[in-house]
DNA sequence: TTATAAAAGCGACCAATGGTCGCTTTTAGG
DNA sequence: CCTAAAAGCGACCATTGGTCGCTTTTATAA
C-alpha cells in the first residue's frame, strides 16, 4: 500500500518475506527456475512490475531466501564455535545442528540448492561469498583442534570443504547407505579415524609417499 | 549434406562432434546457458533447425559432450582398476590420471561442470547415472581394499562419494591451497590416514562414542 | 541417363519469458 | 484538503527454445 514515504529496510524485508512465503508452493512444487515472475506475482497477488519493485531480478527472489536460510544456519554453528568444547564435538555438533535444521525442510533446501546452480555468475558470487565465511568458521574450529593438539596438522581449509561436501552425501544423497545420522556418523569415522587400518603396511607405505612427495 | 539413405549412427556421431567443436569457442567465451541456440547453429554453419536435427533439444547438445567426456574418463578409470595393485595404489593412479586428464583442458571441464547443472530434469537423471556407474567402479575398488585387509570395514559407497567430492575441491577449489598435485596428496593423507592424532585421547573419545551410536 | 523417393537443410513463425515504461492510484504530511 | 512522491499496475519489448512446411540434394532403380 502506497505511503508517500519510502518504505524503511525492515518493511522492505518483511514484505520480501510475505511475497516469497506467498509463492513457496508455486515454486516448490514446479521448481523455481520453472516458475516465471509472472505466476510469483499472480500467487503473491501482486502485480507483476510490483515484483520488480521488491525484487530487481528474478535471481534475486532466490537469492533472498538464500540468505536467510545461511545466516540462520552460520548464526547456529557460531553459537557452537564460541561454547568451551573440544574441536571433535564442536564440529559434530555443528554438523548435527545443520543436519536437523535441513531435515526439518528437507524439500526447501534440496530445491534451494539445486535451483541456485542455476542462478546468474552475479548471484553466483554472492552465494560464494557465503561459502567462503561458512567455509572459514568451520575451518576456525579445526585449527583450534590442530592447536589443542587432538588433530594432525593438516590442511584446515581442506578439511573444512571435505567436511562440509561430505555433509551434502548425507542429505541429498539420491542412494543414502543408512539414516541420515548413521550416515553422520560414518562420515565423522571415515574423516577424523581413517580408512586405513592402523599398525597395517599399506597405512605405511601410504604415508612413505606423501611424506616423499611433500 | 543429403544423402537419399539415413546417415549411420557412427556419422550422426561426427556430425554432432563436428557442430559442437565448431560452437566450442562461442559457448566457452559466453557461457552455455547464455549461448542461443542460434549462435551455435551459426558458428557451425548451418540453420537453425538442421542443428536440430541433430540434437532434439539445447540440452542434448552438452549432454553430448558431457556423455563423451564421461565415457573417456571411466574407461580410464576401469583400465587401472583392471591392473593387479593394492587398492590404494588404483585409487591413488586413477584419480591422479584424472587429475591430469581434467587439468589438460581446465576450462572446458569447468565449464561443463558448472553449466551441467543447469539442465533440465530429464538431462540430470541421466548424468546421475553415469555418475552412478563411475561410483560403483571407486566403490568396487574400495571393497576390494576392505577385502585385502588393508582398508577399515567402511561404507564403500560412502568413501567413494566423499573421495570423488574431494576430488572437485582439487580441481575447481576458487581458494587453493596449494598446486593440484600437493591438495591430492593431502586429500589421500585426509580420508586414508585420517585427521585426529593416532593414540590421542579424543581419537579414543570419538571412536567409543561412534561406537555407542551403531 | 534419368526419374524419384526420401533424407538433409532451411528460415519464417510461435508461445513463453524476463524485464521495462509510462501511467494511475493511494497516502503521509503540511 | 491539497499535493508531492511513493506504490502499484499491465501493455509492451526483445530474445529464446522449439516447430512446421517447404526446398534442395542425392543414392538408387529402371
Amino acid at each position: 500500500m502506497p505511503k508517500g514515504i519510502p518504505l524503511t529496510e525492515e518493511e522492505i524485508r518483511r514484505r520480501r518475506r510475505e511475497v516469497f512465503r506467498a509463492a513457496l508452493p508455486v515454486m516448490t512444487q514446479k521448481g523455481f527456475s520453472a516458475t516465471s515472475m509472472r505466476e510469483i506475482a499472480d500467487a503473491a497477488g501482486i502485480g507483476k512490475s510490483t515484483l520488480y519493485d521488491y525484487f530487481r531480478t528474478k535471481d534475486e527472489v532466490l537469492l533472498f531466501a538464500i540468505e536467510e536460510a545461511m545466516d540462520s544456519m552460520y548464526s547456529g554453528a557460531l553459537e557452537i564455535r564460541n561454547r568451551p568444547l573440544p574441536a571433535i564435538e564442536k564440529l559434530y555438533a555443528i554438523m548435527k545442528q545443520e543436519l536437523d535444521t535441513i531435515l526439518q525442510n528437507k524439500e526447501f533446501f534440496m530445491q534451494i540448492m539445486v535451483e541456485a546452480q542455476k542462478l546468474g555468475m552475479h548471484s553466483q558470487q554472492r552465494i560464494i561469498q557465503m561459502r567462503y565465511t561458512y567455509q572459514d568458521l568451520i575451518r576456525s574450529v579445526i585449527e583450534q583442534g590442530v592447536t589443542e593438539g587432538s588433530f594432525r596438522k593438516v590442511n584446515s581449509l581442506l578439511v573444512a570443504r571435505i567436511l562440509i561436501g561430505a555433509m551434502s552425501h548425507v542429505v541429498y544423497a539420491t542412494r543414502p547407505t543408512g539414516s541420515p545420522e548413521e550416515m553422520l556418523n560414518e562420515v565423522f569415522d571415515l574423516i577424523f579415524v581413517g580408512v586405513m587400518v592402523p599398525g597395517e603396511a599399506g597405512l605405511a607405505a601410504l604415508q612413505a609417499r606423501l611424506e616423499d612427495a611433500a
